[in-house]
DNA sequence: TAGATTGTTAATCGATTAACAATC
DNA sequence: TAGATTGTTAATCGATTAACAATC
């Protein structure tokens, strides 16, 4: 396996929409595909797609491309979503519905083998064939379960405090949806999600678009 | 006004962790915040934090830091969030319910003032007291509410056409929420939110924790 | 063969970080 | 006053892009 600090954050980022691509081309039943074929769909320099698939290791032939199939078991191993990776997910409102039914992550590694929720009367139902149990018996259910990763879903004002429970109970990385920077002991990860900067992004792209 | 050009799209995806916590000190009734308390409690450095909020040209008092309304007032001005902007949503789902229900948004500026399902049951219903609309009324409705920005959620196989229907509409930025790569004519704005780089990221992080 | 595409090495570009005088 | 913090200019760092020989 190849090291991985070779790859740098952005080009990280960009692999699953590589990803997506080369699965697409795979499906018509394409065998090889180029660097210059995925730049194009993606609007991106044919260059900067080369560079970023070198860390897979894989070796393209000059003027066919890149071998589909080993580019995509590539990038799955190197993502190491060739392996389960279970997780529960904390708030089971609607975000945490969304997530729970969106298919791609089943296929990527991760399970989302329950949620959890403060409020008793969503506590028994099921979302997508997955419990929904009582906040306070989350300690014994997620060592029971085995689950490694916390998707955070809840209200940010109890972001913190949900953290810190998950944390007790052995998780070691956190998913987090809040807007809560969440303070944790080293040694866990946490992966924010910010919603409001794709939307001060889009709202800067608005704003030029319109003059000044 | 300062020029916008002075902001990279990092500085802009930043700003609004730093307004996150602004905001927070303004709700605790201090009038100035140094850069250092900021970096501090996002755990950044406070030369970058300093450089960030020099784009919206407030001047901060050495030994005191930046006047928070001020501060405030001036990200808010240089994202337009001081600006109403109306907004529909496409697929009425779990993802849209959870966007529908976030309150940051509208207190940013953002009016999600319709839905729009392909499917029938959904139509006539309202979520958060906003109407749920056919998709055949896409074209009238979206002329008559006057707005200008589509938040996509439906599945990927329909989101181009979906894309099609709210352009022809007059809609002139969508926030795609698919992992589809929208093809769009020129002066349409794209922004596109992907949770598999989100994964993606959380993903190496974990490998790299694990060892190897 | 001809030419498009690869992989690598070097150049450029832009963002982050450092240094430090000014100042409240 | 003393010292923490600001704003600016310069240095560093890292990512993107360019150039080009190798090759299928």
């Amino acid at each position: 396996m190849r090291p991985s600090k070779l790859a740098s954050l952005p080009t990280i980022k960009r692999l699953p929409s590589y990803l997506h691509v080369i699965e697409n081309a795979e499906r018509e039943g394409a065998e090889f595909i180029s660097g210059t074929v995925i730049a194009d769909e993606l609007e991106l320099e044919p260059i900067q797609v080369r560079k970023d698939l070198a860390i897979t290791g894989i070796v393209g032939k000059p003027r066919i491309g890149f071998p589909v199939q080993e580019l995509i078991d590539a990038i799955y191993s190197f993502l190491h979503w060739d392996q389960d990776h279970k997780a529960v997910i904390i708030g089971a409102g609607s975000l945490a519905t969304a997530l729970m039914g969106y298919p791609e992550f089943t296929r990527r590694g991760l399970s989302i083998v329950a949620a959890f929720d403060a409020d008793e009367k969503k506590v028994g139902r099921e979302i997508y064939q997955k419990p929904v149990y009582a906040m306070e018996s989350l300690g014994d259910r997620i060592e029971a379960l085995g689950a490694r990763i916390a998707i955070l879903t809840v209200p940010s004002a109890v972001a913190q405090a949900a953290a810190e429970q998950v944390i007790a109970a052995g998780v070691t990385s956190i998913w987090n949806f809040t807007n809560v920077k969440l303070k944790v002991p080293s040694g866990i990860i946490v992966q924010k999600e910010d919603l409001s900067s794709g939307y001060a992004v889009l709202s800067v792209k608005i704003r030029k678009l319109h003059g000044e």
